[in-house]
DNA sequence: TTTCGTTGGTGAATCGATAAACTTGCGCTT
DNA sequence: AAGCGCAAGTTTATCGATTCACCAACGAAA
């Protein structure tokens, strides 16, 4: 008596069902699947196999379903988990985690099961992970698109989805030079007149993008060309130069609220009061917008109809559509709370 | 010509590299698998399969492979999708975007795909998903412990590990009462006396657990009875009241971070500040911790420890293995940051 | 010369579901 | 009485990979 372990019964199959109601299996096939053409079954038939199935607790077995019609009716999400489960109080992460979680709600309304992937240590994706027909295609969100991936995603026909990022055919985005316009307007319709934008790093798509859409609003508003100097994450001592400059910006605007928040508390060591003397706009409105003092003002990333846009994208790629001409831009919103206030007439 | 899309090549299957390697599909499954029992190969016969199957671009049909040997490499986990999508500003969802990336995580490091599911209006998790083969098992994560769920599975013999939920038999989770007791020894430590426990509901599993952690480590240090009071989140005018009263606490203990947050605003309006008047401790230590001024004190939720835990738990169900003979309990640290400070004399 | 052992593989069944092609039996017409 | 048409299904091939049970050919031994 090696083990006590009772055997898994074994999963009843079509054939199980077919020998309770005493018919063939694809009868069966065809009454569960509810298919109604190629075949006759009088409504008693249905009703008896009907019964058997559910006496003997059929499930219908996924594999042998997709095997047959090649599709698994699962989307993978490769995502950086790697960022998403760093130490926390370490820059980047909860955007992600919050698009993941929007991209697999979306799935789910879609029907599709998401799968997530992620390079690891051990293992980057390659055109193999994708090609093995476990996911009908993927999405790829921004720090993941791997550039040779999409292209051999595209060649093999595999369908594929990229989110803020320009590689292939099939994008989606945020429209980040609108949510930068409207934070530009705001900040300018308090009043202010010097502005900096503060960024991880200025030529990455997203970053690239909220700078122009700042400087072209800023420029259409009749504002001077110098009224917008661009600082980096990494860079703290330069930020604090400038913060103590006469001719410092009276608002800033972060590339997205884990900057903003880090801003704050250097503008609390440098004894600048937001907003009083300084207003700051964040990007996301995420958790950390509501919970830093002062809250946020900040540009909201439409993540749930970003990722209901992928998804769309996603499916019309599988029923062999077109792609649209350019890429789907989501415009976003701002949100107004506490971190932005009239400029001081003594600024 | 109705239609320019380029039909997608055919995937390669092990029929093309038996064919351009001049053998037969067995000796292509035998190779490419790596078995060695049952057959004879010679290098030089493998060799060639090897080279065919480089050449015609073959990749493995995962579909092929599970439906042959019943195991998708997937496990399902269950996470409450709903929550973690909630609008910015409201409780919840950032403990469980993080427990899911950490189980994402864990799943790749032991060799598993993670596939997401998750309730949905439409549609709520039953037997019938969990045993379509899709997911080898599932991982529930305490708010979607369905008890008729788990049941269900252990029946069907369907692999299933719950996380901070005293559901089956295959139970992981934060050791909430030691957790509980780190928070109580270092406050008792800073010369506190006085006590509240803030909580969403008392008698969920973490809750009660935190609780009883809590109220036993007082009892050992000898405080009496009477020196916990416990609150709800949901009551602010009661907590309030205590706020005010002449023998409130003067330190708060937090179901977790988010609580400790909203308690730190409470504190704010009440005149009551952290840590020289009240100290407060959280739990979780995410990222809210280190976002909200003062950074909080807490006790770290060891989520990529719960997570491998999990999975290990979950791979030995796999091999047919006997559960464990009582939940699987990981113990938390204390982060000392700085919403806790001594007792000042005058309370 | 028959038998035995070994090398180097092959054939066919199987996993579960689907679908095109086909069969069987009956009533009705011509 | 031969033929037609239709109801009510069944048969069989298929998706891609695995694996058990063989088998052919050859050299060596008895």
């Amino acid at each position: 008596m090696p083990s006590a372990v009772a055997a898994p019964p074994r999963r009843t199959t079509l054939t199980d069902v077919a020998a309770a109601a005493g018919v063939s299996r694809t009868a069966v096939s065809y009454v569960l699947s509810g298919r109604t053409v190629g075949i006759r079954v009088p409504e008693t038939t249905r009703q008896r196999i009907l019964e058997a199935a559910e006496q003997v607790g059929y499930r219908r077995n996924a594999l042998g379903l997709a095997l047959r019609s090649g599709r698994m009716d699962t989307v993978g999400i490769i995502a950086p988990v790697s960022i998403m489960i760093g130490e926390p109080g370490k820059p980047g992460g909860v955007y992600y985690k919050d698009l993941t979680a929007a991209l697999a709600a979306a799935a789910f309304e879609a029907g599709l099961n998401p799968l997530l992937m992620s390079e690891t240590p051990h293992h980057s994706i390659s055109l193999a992970d994708l090609s093995d027909r476990r996911v009908d295609g993927v999405i790829l969100v921004a720090k993941t698109s791997n550039e040779s991936l999409v292209r051999d995603a595209a060649a093999e026909g595999v369908p594929c989805v990229t989110i803020s990022r320009d590689i292939g055919t099939w994008q989606v985005a945020t429209d980040n030079r609108w949510g930068a316009r409207l934070a530009a307007e705001h900040l300018l319709g308090l009043g202010h007149r010097r502005f900096a934008f503060l960024t991880y790093e200025e030529d990455s798509y997203s970053s690239h993008h909220r700078g122009e859409g700042f400087r072209t609003a800023l420029r259409d508003a009749g504002s001077p060309p110098d009224s917008l100097t661009t600082h980096l994450y990494d860079q703290p001592n330069r930020l604090r130069v400038a913060l103590r400059s006469q001719t410092r910006p009276t608002a800033i605007f972060c590339f997205n609220d884990e900057i903003a928040v880090w801003l704050l508390d250097i503008c609390r060591e440098e004894g600048i009061h937001v907003p009083e003397d300084m207003s700051v706009v964040g990007f996301d409105n995420n958790i950390l917008a509501v919970t830093v003092r002062p809250r946020l003002t900040t540009v909201q990333s439409p993540l749930v109809e970003l990722a209901r846009a992928a998804l769309s994208l996603f499916q019309q790629q599988l029923r062999g559509e077109p792609p649209p001409p350019t890429p789907v831009l989501i415009k976003p919103q701002l949100v107004v709370r506490d971190s932005t206030a009239s400029r001081t007439l003594s600024q």
